[in-house]
DNA sequence: GCAAACATTGCACACTATGCAAAGAGGCAA
DNA sequence: TTGCCTCTTTGCATAGTGTGCAATGTTTGC
């Protein structure tokens, strides 16, 4: 687990960068605010600031969390209700999302503002619904139900982020549980012959 | 229904510059092309092209067609099951998308390789969400629910696009059928209380 | 026909993003 | 510790993006 000085000065500096970028952006919109003023803040030059990410939009979303690979494992080989099996693997991952609550809200607020960045967020979602619908695709063994689900599923995390974002004193885990009940109960209205 | 010239012109040249924009894209890649090429392709200055688009990017994908009020309307107030009158619904949106077929084809390999203009989509993507979402609302009763509906369609919308794109001799009506059948079979996975 | 409204264009300018080369700092072996 | 190699930072040059402004044309309605 040794990382060298170098990597551990690299890591910093991508984080400073991002932090530097989400706060100038939180005051005076991303929009606004120059690369040279982020590089500044972060204490590098602006060439330096490029060396690291392509653009403000990158800066401010950095890489988000991917699944955990053992969580994917539990939900692939889940022996529950499929809607049970689900809900432990979102409740995993929202854990995890609930490590950087911070970033979150602010990175929340650029997405709302900023086309190009929720291009790149796209992106990152992209691969993850793919990974998704793999390791569903294994267990219903229909690769479109599998892609219906990981949409799902990657909405459903989005949806409960910004119920998150927008109701005071409600924690992520709390908005999660609101928007899983009423994917289900979507999902019982499609279902159902007629209601 | 007069049509000023002024507005025919606007139109037109609109039009021009997507034309133009897309060709070019199609040929060398969004990326690759700049502003200025595709104004002169269009035949009108490059400051002319900003006064239209404010990036090639909204340039390629132009304004995707809204939902007709008159279906959202016989979504709202339909008396079949839900996922009958949902899949009129989208066979209904999917026929006005079928009419503009070449330019769909284009702007969906604009899609792949561009994040920015994804970021763009997202944003029509989002409104007709919302649209979607408060239509359904009115029908079942719970926002929740209703978001969750919204998203599965505007999802199945767009994987049909993709598996039309990708599946040769396959309509655009006929990928629908495919990926629809998968949507219904992942609710019925999901609301089942074991599988 | 005339004046107001709108469209097109050129020009200037701030900002974005990349390539290249020089200088600086860390890693590693002798 | 020294010296060499590699990676990082930086400045500079340059192509491209996007906007404000003002001049010049066109269309519209009176």
């Amino acid at each position: 687990m040794t990382v060298s000085l170098r990597e551990r000065r690299r890591q910093q500096t991508a984080r400073d960068i991002q932090i530097a970028t989400l706060e100038l952006a939180a005051e005076k919109g991303l929009e606004t605010i120059t690369t040279e003023e982020i590089a500044a803040a972060a204490g590098v030059s602006t060439r330096t600031f490029f060396n690291y990410f392509t653009n403000k939009e990158t800066a401010a979303i950095g890489a988000p969390p991917a699944f955990k690979e053992e969580d994917l494992q539990a939900l692939r080989e889940g022996t529950g209700s499929l809607a049970a099996d689900i809900k432990i693997f979102l409740d995993k991952h929202i854990e995890v999302l609930a490590g950087d609550e911070p970033i979150l809200k602010l990175i929340g607020s650029v997405l709302r503002s900023n086309e190009k960045a929720r291009g790149i967020l796209e992106g990152f979602l992209a691969m993850g619904r793919i990974e998704l619908r793999d390791c569903l695709n294994t267990r219903v063994g229909n690769p479109y139900a599998a892609a219906a689900l990981a949409s799902s599923i990657m909405d459903t995390i989005g949806r409960a982020i910004y119920l998150w974002e927008h109701e005071d004193g409600l924690s992520l885990v709390a908005a999660l549980d609101v928007i899983w009940e009423g994917t289900i109960r979507a999902s019982q209205l499609l279902a159902a012959p007629s209601e």
